[in-house]
DNA sequence: GCAGTTGCGGAGCGATTCGCTCCGGCATAG
DNA sequence: CTATGCCGGAGCGAATCGCTCCGCAACTGC
């Protein structure tokens, strides 16, 4: 039997994945009728727990800067540097780490926030300075270069247009083809390559068409 | 001393530059005020040349199939595989090739398309099959897993926020940064490293709390 | 210099969608 | 069986959407 209070529980998080998943497949437009429906609840039981669209997506920002935290503890917990770098990048993509990019701008930055934000960037360059010691990261990776690319991967195209047509059944393939890019990122992290750029390699492949960028 | 012709041609071609920035800010939420603002002309001047939306964006999309089809070509001509095969990945990344996937789903697709499409994969097949032949490709790396890169690449959230930001003094600074990630993803694609997933390294490395993916 | 013509920008249309409120109905507690 | 409180969703004003249409400015032929 499930008591009123354990759906209420449950509607919490439920209610976080939900948005995340909406930011996800529809960005900055998401609306907060996509996000309840998702859940599977009434707008007015969102509302209940959270005052405003801004409120939900603060609380979800913080959620996210947790798993960032308590990602990269659990990295450095492991005695292993590349293997816990690793884990922690492979963690915080599935998380759906830059998911929350468009609306970012749009949220009041509160100082719990820029606090975990701060401890987030000590934990990630920790990581990276012992990958560097230990000689399985190339020298010229950053930190910055991992948070980007954590960025970067924390979004799927692919991913969010087959879950928003509806395809569900191609959704494992290509989450399967998305790990398979992960892990060609993750390998061009190991020493024994070439300096990175500086300089783009080719500056001037692209056609005059374009001229931005 | 500019004529009006002189105008009129210039503002088809920033027309068509100005919407897949505006895609790649705002996503499917892109609105035709916006591009034509970003444009530089009036609403009545876009749809004098383009009926409807959706016509825009079915011309946007040739465009960007055209532009995928003369990389390729251009990447063939070249003797060296390796540099044919990236130089093709940085211009159609540099194109932002990924920017109209949030819409691929709202436009009808022409014939025409698809059987540009339809080349378009011949000939990444080809510049995939040298590459292996030459040894400069890991085997384990197919077509596929390079159109998801380069779709997965084409978009920068980072780049597009910072835009729509209006800060553009950081735009240099943040191409870079990318281009860094593009040249690590490209190591990674070298031969010498391990095979790829199949199942992933760690696959329950995530935190209960998402069950998704 | 003047009338005729062409193409431009943007105000404004109806329709849609937004964030959010509020209330009728139903499940549970006593 | 009554009383209580939480739930879903209809509906509000505001904002924004794709798109039309017209007044004005710029150029041409005389």
């Amino acid at each position: 039997m499930t008591t009123r209070k354990d759906i209420a529980e449950r509607n919490d998080r439920t209610l976080l994945q939900a948005a995340r998943d909406v930011l996800a497949e529809d960005g900055a437009h998401a609306s907060v009728a996509a996000i309840a429906t998702r859940a599977g609840v009434g707008i007015g039981s969102l509302y209940r727990r959270y005052k405003t669209k801004e409120e939900l997506f603060q609380r979800l920002s913080l959620l996210s800067l947790d798993h960032w935290n308590e990602a990269a503890e659990q990295g450095l917990a492991d005695s292993d540097p590349w293997a816990g770098l690793t884990a922690f990048i492979h963690s915080c993509v599935a998380f759906g780490q830059g998911t929350l990019a468009p609306v970012a701008g749009t949220i009041e930055v509160t100082q719990e926030m820029s606090a975990k934000a701060r401890r987030g960037d000590e934990l990630l360059d920790e990581l990276v300075r012992r990958a560097h010691q230990a000689g399985v990261l190339r020298r010229d990776v950053t930190a910055v270069d991992i948070s980007l690319l954590i960025e970067q991967f924390g979004r799927s195209p692919v991913v969010d247009q087959l879950r928003k047509q509806g395809r569900g059944d191609l959704l494992p393939a290509a989450a399967e083809a998305r790990r398979r890019l992960i892990a060609i990122a993750l390998d061009g992290l190991r020493p024994g390559h070439g300096p990175l750029p500086g300089s783009p390699p080719g500056e001037e492949l692209f056609t005059g068409r374009w001229s931005s960028e």
